[in-house]
DNA sequence: CGCTTAAGTCATCCCCCGTTGACATCTGTC
DNA sequence: GACAGATGTCAACGGGGGATGACTTAAGCG
């Protein structure tokens, strides 16, 4: 189960004595590692490779692989992934998207599987409820508002997260029929979370 | 990383020889720890110790880690997982469930847990797709039947593989009031999509 | 009873990978 | 251009955990 390919291409001209350039690079090789591997399946090595860095830096820039993992966690979570969809097509405009294809939204999706991989190992299963619930629950439950926001947005938070999983596992777009029930009910589904 | 409780009883008596029993104990134990804990998290000498077994006999008997994982796997897949629920009190059950902790080791998640795992990673990604497919969808759809089933069926196991991964990153269970709307939100999406 | 074979136990090996600290090299400043 | 501090490199250590094989014990059988 080790990750014989290397994701970054080559670095002919190795860069500059930089330690926020080197800092960003190996953050960003660690994301895709992390999200195509897991926590346990990416290796401090490969990462520091892909990053044309040596692995010693990872401990001092990040204190070491738990570090560098809450870094990437922090950096994939963006705090305003829901609030900038109106309430009055929420349902529409995201079970539509939902229809669509993970491939279409690379850069999303890396994010995404790497949150996944998070959820699904009981040791870092704690450090992302930290930051779902700042940076993800929160604004859902800014934005539902009113008294019972916060089991809400738990229930739409899950709705959302299945989505997305079901998107990722399904290899292709759907179409048709098949599409427009897909879409009527998933948005239904949606729309009654959020309105009331 | 490890994990200091065992989940099965103390066996006071241990069994008698017999190579049957003894796979069918490391299996059962195999299930709950790689649904747990996933692949790499799952550590050999505890499944053993839960089997009441030795280590070494997972070597004989499956071959290493990998066929054992292997074995669980499609020990997991029953076809008819999904259709043990009640109509008419399904949405309320699964919420319920959904609403305790992820260390309440349910038994009837743990399949669905264990593919959860497996989805995440990539040595067994594919056989993902297959078993959800065949194993999964197939029997929803059936279950729900009529016309519409293969969409309807694709927004159930969305919404229920989000209630599990929000279940996994929730760090306790809920309580009170916030346990209660939880339950009837959830209740109502879901009974929703089985019912009309 | 012995004998045989399967079932179970134990100690040990060995590789993998995160971590560490000493060492080398670059860069900016006076 | 020399010094200091930051940046990058390297080799080695050590714990963890899967694998292995020799050893022990139970069960079936004549």
């Amino acid at each position: 189960m080790t990750n014989t390919a290397t994701l970054a291409p080559e670095r002919s001209a190795p860069r500059k004595r930089d330690a926020e350039a080197t800092k960003r690079a190996i953050l960003d090789a660690a994301k895709i590692h992390f999200a195509r591997s897991g926590y346990d399946g990416a290796y401090l090595r490969d990462i520091a490779a892909d990053a044309g860095a040596d692995a010693a830096l990872i401990n001092r820039y990040f204190g070491g692989k738990d570090g560098l993992f809450q870094a990437a966690l922090k950096d994939s979570i963006a705090p305003d992934a829901i609030s900038h969809w109106s309430r009055a097509s929420f349902g529409l405009d995201v079970a539509t998207m939902m229809a669509g294809h993970a491939h279409q939204q690379v850069e999303r999706t890396h994010a995404f599987e790497f949150l996944l991989q998070a959820a699904t190992n009981p040791a870092t299963a704690k450090l992302l409820n930290v930051a779902v619930q700042e940076r993800f629950l929160g604004p859902i439950r800014a934005w539902i508002g009113g008294k019972d926001a916060e089991p809400r947005a738990r229930v739409l938070a899950s709705v959302f997260i299945g989505l997305l999983v079901e998107r990722l596992i399904r290899d292709e777009a759907l179409e048709g029929a098949e599409r427009d029930i897909f879409i009527k009910r998933t948005a239904t589904v949606l729309q009654s979370l959020v309105e009331n």
